[in-house]
Order: C-alpha cells, then sequence, then structure tokens
RNA sequence: GCGAACGUAGUGUAGUGGUUAGCACUAGAACCUGUGGAGUUCUCAGGGGGAGUUCGAAUCUCCUCGUUCGCCCCA
C-alpha cells in the first residue's frame, strides 16, 4: 500500500533552478540600489503578534480578516506569520527607540510573508517582497525618493514600459469627509451599481472605485474624486509629491481612482505596473504613505512612507519578456583525473585553484578518462587537465586545449600560471 | 469563500473498458580503470490519494488532495 505522498503546501514553492538565479538577481539589483540611498537592511522576525497586524494592517482589511496564518504557542501567545513588511518594521522601530536616531530612519527588507489565499497568477501563499520604509521624515521628497528607487530597481532588471499610477488618499482630517460624499453620492445610484459593489458601498466604498465594471465605472465617472476634496495640507503635500516626480523624470499617471486595501496608507499611494499587463497581475511594486500607524501601534505620532515589490511577480514579468539577466557561466577548465594518487592529489589542485578564482569543473567520482573527458566536452570547456598516475608521479600535468585537441604537460606547480595564461587569449 | 480546466516515470508526453502502459530526454548502475558529446545492457511510474460501477479501469462516477487560471482581494 502506498502511503499519500508527501508534498509541498498549498501555494508554496520550492526556489530551485533559474528561479534561483532569478531571486539572487533581484535580490542584487535592490541591494545595490538601495545602499545607494543608505537604507540599511532590517530582518524582523517571520511570526509576529497577531495584534500587531490587527492594528496594523487593520482588522476589517482581508488580509487580517481572512488571509492570516495564524497560531498560538505552547505559552499561549497568539501569533501569526507575517502577512506584510510594514508593521513588523514599525514594531521594531518602536521597540527599540529609534526615534532616538537621526530620522528619518530607512530600512529595506527582502523575505517570506504569508497570506491564506487560492494561488493564482502572481499570487501565492508563500511569497517573497522586497520593501523600503523610510519613517520619521513628512516631506514629499522622501515619497518620491521611494517611488525613484523601485522605479531605478526595475530599470536596472532592465523593464521598459512602467507605468506608475499615483493619487492621494488624504489623511484623518480629509478623507472621512470625502468618504462621507462619495458615500452619499453612490447611495444615489446604488442601483446601478454591480453586486460586489452594493456590498462594498457598506464595507469599503473606496474600493467602487477602481471596480473594472462598465457600469460601476460610469457611475465612478461622475462620482466626486478625493483630489478635489483633500484639505489644505494634503493638497500642497500632493502637490509636492507630483512636483518632485516631474523633476527627477519619473513618468506617471494621475489615477483618482487609485485606492490600496491597507487601512493604514494616509496621503499619498502608488502603484507600479507594467504598460499592457493585465493589472490584477501586473501590480509589480505597490507602497505610500503611513503617517497614522506609528501613533497607532504605540509610538510617538511620526510620518513615514514605503512600499514593496512583490518579487514573485518580478520573476513572472521578466519570464514572460524573455529578459536574460544571466548568461549561464560556462566553466572554462575541467580536471579528470585518473588513478588514486591522482584523485588524492586533485582534491589538493582543486583548492589551489578555487583559491586562486579560477572556476574548475570536475567529476572525481568518475574512475574513466574516456567518461571524463566526456563531460567536459559536454560541459564546453575550453581546456581540460588531465593527470593521472604518470603524471601525480612526476607532478605535472597535461592541458588540453579541447578545441584543436593539442595537448602540453607543465609542472604541476605552474600550472594555474600556464592557465591564467592560456585563458587571456 | 466561489467558479473553470487539469493531475500518467525526474521532465515532457502517447494510448485503448481487458494479456508485459508505450515514447523522448534526463538520471543511476554495469562493461572499458589513460584521451572527446559514445556505445551496449540494465534500473526507476502500478497511473495524485480514496471509494464506487464492472467479470475487469489509468481510461466511467463520486469524494478528497494538488496544480493552473478567473472572481473576491492583494505584492
Amino acid at each position: 500500500m502506498k502511503k499519500t505522498k508527501l508534498q509541498r503546501p498549498t501555494g508554496m514553492h520550492d526556489v530551485l533552478g533559474e528561479e534561483q538565479e532569478y531571486f539572487q538577481k533581484i535580490h542584487d539589483a535592490v541591494k545595490e540600489v538601495v545602499n545607494f540611498y543608505h537604507f540599511k537592511k532590517i530582518i524582523t522576525p517571520i511570526l509576529e503578534e497577531t495584534e500587531l497586524f490587527v492594528k496594523g494592517t487593520g482588522a476589517f482589511t482581508d488580509i487580517v480578516e481572512k488571509e492570516m496564518f495564524s497560531l498560538h504557542t505552547k505559552g499561549g501567545d497568539h501569533l501569526s506569520l507575517r502577512p506584510e513588511g510594514t508593521p513588523g518594521v514599525v514594531r521594531s522601530y518602536i521597540e527599540h527607540g529609534m526615534k532616538n536616531l537621526p530620522q528619518p530612519v530607512k530600512f529595506w527588507y527582502f523575505g517570506p510573508f504569508f497570506r491564506y489565499e487560492r494561488p493564482q497568477a502572481g499570487r501565492y501563499r508563500q511569497f517573497h517582497q522586497a520593501g523600503l520604509e523610510v519613517i520619521g521624515e513628512k516631506n514629499a521628497v522622501v515619497d518620491v525618493q521611494v517611488i525613484q528607487i523601485f522605479y531605478s530597481i526595475l530599470k536596472k532588471l532592465k523593464f521598459k514600459n512602467l507605468l506608475i499610477e499615483i493619487n492621494s488618499l488624504g489623511d484623518s482630517q480629509c478623507r472621512p469627509n470625502y468618504r462621507r460624499l462619495l458615500v452619499r453620492y453612490l447611495k444615489s445610484r446604488e442601483n446601478l451599481l454591480c453586486p460586489d459593489c452594493k456590498r462594498r458601498l457598506k464595507e469599503n466604498p473606496l474600493r467602487i472605485l477602481d471596480c473594472k465594471e462598465e457600469k460601476c465605472q460610469e457611475v465612478v465617472s461622475d462620482a466626486p474624486q478625493m483630489v478635489d476634496h483633500l484639505c489644505d495640507e494634503c493638497k500642497l503635500h500632493f502637490k509636492e509629491v507630483l512636483e518632485f516626480l516631474d523633476e527627477v523624470g519619473i513618468p506617471y499617471y494621475l489615477n483618482p481612482y487609485l485606492v490600496r486595501g491597507l487601512d493604514y496608507y494616509t496621503r499619498t499611494v502608488f502603484e507600479i505596473i507594467e504598460e499592457g499587463e493585465n493589472r490584477s497581475q501586473g501590480t509589480l511594486i505597490a507602497g505610500g504613505r503611513y503617517d497614522n500607524l506609528i501613533k497607532l501601534l504605540g509610538g510617538k505620532d511620526t510620518p513615514a512612507c514605503g512600499g514593496a515589490m512583490g518579487v514573485e511577480r518580478v520573476i513572472n514579468a521578466l519570464k514572460n519578456k524573455k529578459i536574460s539577466l544571466f548568461q549561464p557561466s560556462v566553466p572554462e577548465i575541467y580536471l579528470a583525473q585518473l588513478g588514486v594518487l591522482a584523485k588524492r592529489k586533485s582534491l589538493k589542485l582543486l583548492e589551489n585553484f578555487r583559491t586562486a578564482k579560477i572556476p574548475v569543473s570536475e567529476s572525481f567520482s568518475k574512475d574513466s578518462l574516456g567518461v571524463q573527458l566526456g563531460i567536459a566536452s559536454k560541459m564546453g570547456v575550453k581546456y581540460a587537465l588531465i593527470f593521472g598516475q604518470k603524471e601525480a608521479l612526476e607532478d605535472s600535468i597535461i592541458i588540453r586545449n579541447m578545441k584543436t585537441s593539442r595537448q602540453d604537460t607543465v609542472k604541476i606547480a605552474n600550472v594555474i600560471k600556464e592557465i591564467r595564461k592560456r585563458l587571456k587569449k
């Protein structure tokens, strides 16, 4: 009787082979750009108190309401796998009294996140985000810098047609007013809305703004817009954001219907997508300002701004575009050994190559020279080193040019030098 | 949470209600223990799992699990 096969949990993936390369590439691109701007890397726990997300991300967001992996410990603590990064970073900021550091404090992170939802294109239960948080600065430059950094990262990854959508959601002053206004308007046309939006009208009226249904869009097109109802301060802030964006030459599209699903956003919200791509899967990066969150989580009233990149989404996009970020590194040297003595000495020799930073392949587990050369040939190396019983005794080694079949015997002490010389050509 | 399609070796696939379920590539083993992508031979699926229909199922039905895609929502 066969046992049920052990397999990975729904929506979770092993990162193997090519996928690894992409991960590495993205990580490196993020790291390089972000280092320039003096962001410090932060690693926060993957588990946090559930309450952190309930308060931070928002008790009424779908994420918290139905998408968290939660557990309680033997000691009775109620913990959840982090569904997003910002609350953890903010918690850390507060817990370590980072308000006493020079402000703003700038962090970046790269790691796994978890959301219990149905997997589909670009959505997994365990996924990775690369994120930025700038805490302690209210100036609009920061908003733009965050966008600029993400933009640069995607450029670095050779993305071409990027579209930045931006909007302002106002603050705790003006948003509630706007919301009332909007609800009043929508209520008057409720019967024109799709069933989903009828539900949203009660739960999350702002979301109706980005409904894809045609009839809803018609209703929305005459609806009051947030940008027209910002308070003076928010209006000024948003104006500055747009001015700065113009200044750095980043193309953007002011989308008055852009709303985000997390409760803590205030003022600036943005998304970076690939033009022409399906919107829902196409959001590569999203973020915004969250001026109320630090206080909400028990810190001082501190403005902050951040965003996060969906690593898997970026990878998918790269794959679709067939952007080649790396050429497979072809090993140039292969070490073939024959006989016990030679094999023993080969181990040491290989180390010499490693310290000399010359990549060398081998198959020490194979004993037949024919097989080894075959492998070498298959790998497409330029030179094979043939190290047999005779050579081991004489402290020499054969350098074989795989193309011309020319073989030179050199002293083993000189082999690295000889190889270097040949590789230069 | 809702909907659709799919699930045969490591990978990609073929096939019919019924004797040994094929093929390609890959991988491993053996032969040859000093010179080229090799060859030959061999090995690896009991058909995602479970139940049912049937004399008999991988092929039909149901359940379950999973994958993929869509809705919701989000990175």
